[in-house]
DNA sequence: GCCAACGTTGGC
DNA sequence: GCCAACGTTGGC
């Protein structure tokens, strides 16, 4: 069992959004970066990870949600009028793939970028490493449990 | 294989 | 909207 982060742009795609989804659940399609995929490749049955918003008005963990399907190919790469379209990648040869997420739940509030980078222990997770634009990336059991205990700590102000 | 140009990401 | 960091592309 393996811990996870997945960024979207709320914008895009939010918790809020996955929650409107039939039982919750979609596929993490789009993704088009070689490490990321991999990653997504790694993840297995019942992992768990983090629901981050990017590029938001308030960026941070908004829930988390469980893999219900591992990897498999990603449809919207052979779709030639998918934003998400890449001619490299086709049914016989796929090139990018994509898993199925549910949501297990919200957090009791965001827990922002800022906390984030503001404690210490969480000082060498990936997404705090500078220059680091992974959508998909592992996550540390000790982070996991660190995030998990700001959660339940007061926003700080 | 090098590397400049370009596009994207994502915080601010 | 700005811009730094990074990945990808394509000419050579």
């Amino acid at each position: 069992m393996s811990y996870w982060l997945l960024k979207s742009e709320p914008s895009s795609f939010s918790i809020d959004d996955l929650a409107k989804r039939p039982a919750k659940r979609d596929s993490w399609d789009g993704v088009r970066n070689y490490q990321a995929r991999n990653y997504l490749r790694d993840m297995r049955r019942g992992d768990l990870a983090f629901f981050y918003h990017s590029s938001a008005k308030q960026t941070g963990i908004a829930g988390i949600v469980k893999i219900v399907a591992e990897a498999y190919p990603d449809p919207t790469a052979f779709d030639p009028g998918n934003h998400h379209y890449d001619p490299k990648s086709d049914p016989s040869r796929p090139v990018w793939y994509m898993v199925d997420v549910k949501l297990e739940r919200r957090l009791r509030r965001l827990v922002l970028l800022a906390e984030l980078k503001a404690r210490r222990e969480l000082a060498d997770m990936i997404l705090l490493k500078p220059g680091n634009r992974l959508s998909v990336m592992p996550v540390a059991e000790k982070h996991w449990r660190a995030i998990l205990q700001m959660e339940r700590a007061a926003s700080p102000e």
